[in-house]
DNA sequence: GCCAACGTTGGC
DNA sequence: GCCAACGTTGGC
């Protein structure tokens, strides 16, 4: 099966990109949403790609990527499913919401359409490749420049 | 912290 | 199977 590409969410106040890069691999436990579950056990394989996106952040948005290093298996808790998640990039800063909702080709992306809570979300090729595109164009937050 | 949007639950 | 009540998500 060709490879998928993925956005999937995390407030920071739980586990960041930063988090990922120093642990290397985590297993994404605690998703509660069927369809997001449905996502982890029937599509997610090995080697996809995932936009690691923080929710409830200032700003909220992509702040790096992860690969699928282990595709669904049980929870303990029944009938819950979870993946491992390897990392792959750390972002130099974040490309925000209110970016990726102003680009052109991005209008359909669900991250950017109203209402969407989906924890785990399927993105396209395309929406994958113009996300990178936007994300090297981030300046260091630390740089300042007079 | 507010609250709109959305998913889930449970009485009927 | 409807739908009101409730809980959660997540942008702002």
């Amino acid at each position: 099966m060709a490879k998928r590409y993925w956005l999937m969410k995390c407030e920071p106040s739980a586990y960041t990109i930063d988090d990922l890069q120093r642990d290397g691999s985590t297993a994404w436990e605690g998703v509660r949403n069927y369809q997001a579950r449905n996502f982890m056990r029937d599509d997610m394989q090995l080697g996809d790609e995932v936009l690691f996106y923080a929710s409830n952040a200032e700003p909220s948005g992509v702040t790096g990527l992860a690969k699928i290093v282990r595709a669904g298996y049980p929870e303990k808790l029944a009938p819950w499913v979870m993946v491992d998640i390897g990392f792959a990039k750390n972002f130099k800063g974040t490309v925000p919401l209110e970016t990726l909702k102003t680009t052109k080709g991005l209008e359909k992306m669900v991250v950017t359409q109203k209402g969407s809570r989906l924890s785990i979300q399927p993105v396209t090729k395309d929406e994958f490749a113009i996300v990178l595109t936007l994300a090297k164009t981030i300046r260091s937050s630390h740089s300042s420049h007079s």
